[in-house]
DNA sequence: GACTGTGAATAAGTTCACAGCT
DNA sequence: AGCTGTGAACTTATTCACAGTC
């Protein structure tokens, strides 16, 4: 079942594995089974085991994973090995934070270049990464290599810079302006919508208490 | 089929639908067909026409919805009608940032308190809310009758967190630390791990590149 | 004996297709 | 004629269960 079609699920799994192998290599860990992977970190035992067979057989059968071959490998598969280049655009108050929280921590994702179309934000630096005028994006974009776009421009600037990332060659782009943006097959979009989250924790937050519309119980996690 | 076990997927759409609807409705739309919320939103018609008959029969045969009833409907399924009420956990830069962005818009769920275990940040206001130090955490919650707790601290402080809030009574939680809480079944946790999505879109950036180490296309947006 | 890798069974979620109102 | 509401068919994802390997 090697190099399949892989279930986006899957591969949404795999950061969660590689954070906890590195907390075990940390640990000087060298082996883990799939069991030990489910209690730390909530999915099933076989689904990890599924999951990680999609990709190869990094296992050994009645040992278990070795923590820091398998660790390579999913850094690998998420093409981490090489750090991946990141732009975002918008520097506001959410894309500072955003900038700051991502360029502070080794996750593998390094973001190049910040852009903003004001010109008073223009100039300043977030974490030693200079914020450039949104005309420069396309140009900086392809010459920088950026593979990832963070987008956190208001809601009706937001279709726009996905169409000049896609443009400028990015095929990843995360979300956090609160719209649905329409980008062609190639390019990959996964959302950060605070307020859709927030709002639909409102039902949770309605059903705990009193007079709930539909009486139910979410189910725990895993 | 009213008011039966209803999908988290499902839940997780509504707040897309009343987005449109709020847009439909300040363009004096009065009646609007699945097919052109379908359009307008990304999801299938029937898929829309199913999450919303999980709580009721909303539409009219032959016509559509009406926008507006349907609006305060979900309003209401959602329990957004009253405002729900939010404490932010963590005022540092991730923190604050969220707070103005929640704080600056209206979408039915307000942040009332802010809590800090930083005496230096404790006493500052966020868009006019004060930030109080984490031991009134359980008192200031109950007493303001916190529904979603909103957790911006370092991973190493979040379990705990959760577990104040949650003995405060709130049962709906927003989690941006970079770990997997454990909670007991009525709290609903929803991780928002930016560590997570940006390691699993370089999955994706690298895949439109050279030597992917598993070829596909990942399914386009609907 | 322990643990992986994987087909088979089950569950969850989506789409089809159409009966039933307006 | 038009559009909702919903069982049935289908598709996707998870869990079961066990053969295979160390």
């Amino acid at each position: 079942m090697r190099r399949a079609r892989i279930p986006e699920v899957s591969v949404r799994r795999l950061p969660v594995y590689l954070r906890v192998l590195t907390e075990l290599a940390e640990q000087q860990v060298e082996v883990v089974s799939s069991a030990e992977l489910a209690r730390r970190t909530g999915f099933s035992s076989e689904q990890i085991r599924k999951d990680l067979a999609y990709f190869g057989a990094f296992g050994t059968r009645g040992v278990g994973y070795h923590t820091e071959l398998l660790r390579t490998r999913i850094r690998q598969i998420l093409g981490l090995d090489r750090d991946v280049r990141a732009a975002l655009v918008g520097a506001g108050n959410l894309g500072t934070a955003l900038a700051r929280y991502v360029l502070t921590r080794d996750h593998g994702v390094r973001i190049v270049a910040i852009f903003d179309s004001d010109p008073r934000r223009v100039g300043a630096e977030i974490a030693g990464v200079p914020v450039r005028p949104a005309e420069q994006l396309e140009d900086a974009c392809r010459r920088l290599d950026v593979r990832i776009g963070i987008i956190a421009v208001p809601a009706q600037a937001a279709q726009q810079v996905a169409e000049r990332l896609a443009r400028a060659g990015v095929v990843a782009l995360l979300n956090f302006a609160p719209v649905r943006l329409r980008v062609e097959p190639p390019v990959h979009v996964q959302d950060v919508d605070l307020s859709l989250a927030l709002q639909s924790l409102a039902y949770y937050a309605a059903a705990g208490s009193a007079a709930p519309l539909a009486v139910e119980r979410p189910a725990g996690e895993g």
